[in-house]
DNA sequence: CTAATTTTAAACCGAATGGTTACAAATCGA
DNA sequence: TCGATTTGTAACCATTCGGTTTAAAATTAG
């Protein structure tokens, strides 16, 4: 991509954004599945056709990569954004859990657990990424717990690797069992319950 | 299908048994997913051709319902199966998850949780026959909690539905983690913290 | 204006997809 | 043995798949 003088790129310039189109492709792996979503749809999705796509993103496989880290970017942000420097660590644990209910409450689920369950046993780039996000948000879910344990609002004896390990795991199985089986109050309230009872 | 006199079936004897390619069908899904497995996989796993394929379980989709059946008829037998009658009620109840933490063992996980994920949001009869494998279970599950509760071995101001909801999604978390993020020890070892919480 | 560069649109490609048909082989009743 | 019935095999089918190429359109540099 040669630019010019002034900053702008030469050549024909691009009737879209980037980053529109990343989310639109995002949301429809999100909501169909990798293996569902042909390029067809994706190119109604985004609007652009297979060329183009093609040429930004290289082929159906990186674009999911992408749209799958754009996800985790996103999420993880709007998720951190809850959480207020006012407010206590137990507070702040029981937003992230809202924010997290509210996320699952679309029978879309999370596309990462769903990439998890139908991508990552076959495809070891998927699997990667997905462990990448997966430590980062345990750690920082530990570490809220141990803020909440400092605090004196969860009790100090439990261990908050173990803790966090079951808050993840009860994440997961919230956003599977949105998709099929549990109605939404009920896995919230579940979560809520968790919760409870560590304090 | 004409019977002859004999109880046998007139024309050409079947070369195969049906319920053998059943199973194998089923372990592709299983193995795979649903959009991820070809007929060519299928005819490959069962030895059986497209055509007689075709004509004993109907299209893809058919097969596939026959399939998850069969999967939830094999897991909730076995798993009923270490449930003895000699043993109390909580030990039950940790038998039968130590036998879903087994079957989750392998990264193959769950194909009812593998088919709620990939599957259930865009196929009605297939959210509906998890559901109803799903109530089946809750219920079981539930049932066994009573049951120690009314031995002394769970507490029993404890709400043995609530107890159920979360082992349920505790179940369904464990079987996608599995697949991509976490070590079978580490769910394991949370789904009998999970259990040790109510004594 | 021309040359270089980049994007867009659409035609095109071979392979794989789910599904069907036609026919030979195997078994039955008569 | 003959016709009815069912199974097995393989060729066949239209469609869709992911991916590529080609050429026109839009822009900048000189």
């Amino acid at each position: 991509m040669v630019k010019t003088l002034t900053g702008r790129p030469v050549g024909r310039p691009r009737e879209f954004d980037e980053e529109q189109v990343l989310t639109a492709a995002m949301e429809a792996f999100w909501r169909k599945g990798y293996e569902a979503t042909s390029l067809v749809d994706l190119t109604a999705c985004t609007g652009l056709n297979k060329a183009s796509l093609y040429r930004v993103f290289g082929d159906k496989h990186q674009l999911f990569l992408a749209a799958l880290k754009n996800y985790s970017d996103i999420e993880f942000r709007e998720t951190t954004a809850v959480i207020s420097d006012s407010a206590s660590p137990l507070t702040n644990l029981r937003a992230v859990v809202q924010k997290v209910c509210e996320d699952a409450g679309s029978d879309k689920g999370c596309l990462m657990i769903n990439s998890m369950v139908e991508t990552a046993p076959h495809d070891a780039e998927v699997k990667q990424l997905l462990q990448e996000f997966g430590t980062h948000r345990l750690q920082a879910v530990e570490g809220m717990i141990a803020q909440a344990q400092a605090a004196g609002e969860v009790r100090p004896e439990l261990d908050s690797h173990k803790l966090a390990v079951s808050l993840m795991i009860a994440f997961a199985g919230s956003a599977a069992m949105i998709k099929g089986f549990m109605p939404g109050a009920q896995i919230e309230e579940n979560l809520k319950n968790l919760i409870d009872s560590w304090t």
